[in-house]
DNA sequence: GATGAATGAGGGTTCATTCAT
DNA sequence: AATGAATGAACCCTCATTCAT
């Protein structure tokens, strides 16, 4: 009997959060209506201030699955890639490619909330997340030049924008390749396509310095 | 004396318009109140209705110099190259880094209105604006692979998509340096470094199908 | 050239008069808009107000045409009525057939005015029209009575209430059938019907008191 | 003490609605102002869209009595006819005078309301009750073709549009009674004459088919 | 005869949020 | 844990009308 109010609790705001998936998805953050979530999730608006506090509240526990699971899965790619002999880091693109696989794995399995977190980017919530991973990014291409070339940091080319630029970079790319709906397939063998360009890129700008 | 009339109604018009850009730039076009933007103006609601449809239409109007000016600089550009001899394009990024410095000199001219284009993108009618300016660059970008890597459109790697993404990657790069909010020159030197990495990428997608 | 100016004005006032019908038939008067009005018409606001007072003037000269002619109508038809020998009017239903036929007539010609006329009932302009009708028709009622019937006057059956209310009657017994939209043929026939229906009713009334 | 709340709120609906009904007799649906209603009820215009949906909502609410109110007065009366031995309907007025006061008494006990229905005829939530009255009528008046003057039907004179009208002209005949705002046994007895000449104009159609 | 500009009040509706119970 | 009621401000927009020119 002692449960039975708890688990009645956990299923409102279960139903909450779903509600609020549905409503997000189909109206983005701003035109979302409180009111119509709860609706949805068949309670008053009093039952959802008891979960959340506000509006931004629901939203950010809406995305926390998702915000979470992709900064965790960048984490261990990127301990993974620092382990790495350095060799291998300049001739070998295949933990990138990997990294890249593992991370559309996830969005296709968390599609709904992940096109929540891509469809509302002038969120300040989603832009900390966006800022958290750029940082993240930051630090491991700052951390692999030191290693690869290591000229490059001193020099002024790989200042603080370039290598911020270079993280958006690769963020926008892969957002443009999942705009597109492409299948997982198609989408694994486009984002080959970008790894390829980017790691180009990259190299034409280390080679203009070390020589 | 007998132009005093006309004087009066295009200040209000002026007026609206100004007090429009203020509002827009203070809190984007979905949070920006028409009743605000009119007593800004010194007006009331009625006298705007009279010069715009609706808040959508004042928006277009407001944005309307900056769409045109940056359609017509690409278009311009886009000629310009397409004039020059083939053996140019491949061993020159002048005309790339020209254009370049001449979008952002109309960018700082402009830097109010393209900062409500560039904060605003989530809205119908700059989201047309984005999507023309992407075409007007794939067939660009088609036009001069037909000229340096005639393999590249045939094989799969340049296919539509990976033309879409590339518009959108110098779109994106040079957002990004913006919204750093540099100075006109360090904006230029940044951009400098982007065209060479976009170059740099470019071609090591080239290379790749070529040989 | 003196005239044109006063042949345009003539044009202005009759656009407007048009645009205005196809308004106020599409909207009703309430619902109608002197924005739309003017817009149709191809003219400002200012020009209406130099041809019409208000809404309500414009109303009125709209539907002029109409209440002007049915006025005259019934006149013409309730003289004739009163030239007949008092025998004809008990035994021929005749005149009033024809009358009837008349009217039907005048309405298949002037539909779209008559039609804003009958979906107007609750406008002032319309009542008074309606009640003048009404009155006309009760004067003639109790002419007749007094013909045909006399001592039906002076009993209290066929008091003020009765004989208004049977104008009424008749005046809704044509529009009900008005508003099946029916072929002018079909539309006769079913007057018909009304008529006999009415002289009976009325003819019980009379028998009722007279004996 | 524990009902203070729920008291409260019912008084709230209810002040919502007496305001309505207020406003409602005084302007009519078009023109009355859900500020005003609010105002006078004195909550603010959210509460409003709390109990109701919309403006229609709460128009549908306020007549909801009288045409619920109605229509069933019109069943019982129809059933009780239907009830009645052939010989009966055809010889005796009574249960149609019985109706008849009946109704009027209804109607001076929510002259308000029945009011407010009678004056927003082109409102479409009451132009369905109408119908929906007029139906019934109808149907009954087949019904009882059918025992009376079983030639009727099969003849042409009373088809669809007759029986329709004939719905029509009782209910305009009462209408236009209750417009003269008598008291009731004035009502009642100007009721009397209308039955009477309605049943006689009945039977001038029948009589014209049977023999 | 007609324009173009502007008024100012008001329309119905929606919102996130609060809070006593 | 959740309800039901209510707030109060704000939303975009439309209206008939006026008037100097």
């Amino acid at each position: 009997m002692s449960r039975k109010a708890g688990t009645v609790s956990e299923d409102t705001q279960k139903n909450l959060i779903n509600a609020a998936i549905s409503e997000f998805t189909e109206y983005g953050f701003q035109k979302s209506s409180l009111r119509r979530i709860c609706a949805k999730a068949g309670v008053t608006t009093g039952a959802l201030y008891f979960f959340f506090k506000d509006k931004e509240d629901l939203f950010a526990n809406v995305i926390a699955p998702v915000t979470d699971g992709i900064l965790t899965l960048m984490k261990e790619h990127y301990e993974t890639e620092l382990a790495s002999p350095a060799q291998e880091l300049i001739t070998d693109e295949n933990e990138d490619v990997r990294a890249g696989e593992e991370f559309l794995e996830f969005y296709y399995q968390n599609k709904v909330l992940c096109r929540i977190l891509l469809d509302n980017q002038d969120h300040p919530v989603v832009q900390v997340f966006f800022n958290q991973l750029a940082e993240m990014m930051d630090r491991q291409t700052i951390l692999l030049l030191k290693v690869l070339a290591p000229g490059a940091i001193t020099d002024h080319t790989f200042n603080e924008c370039t290598v911020h630029w270079f993280s958006y970079l690769l963020i926008d790319s892969v957002i443009h390749i999942l705009s597109h709906d492409f299948d997982k397939d198609r989408a694994k063998e486009q984002l080959k396509i970008v790894t390829r360009f980017l790691r180009g890129g990259m190299l034409s700008l280390v080679a203009g310095i070390t020589i």
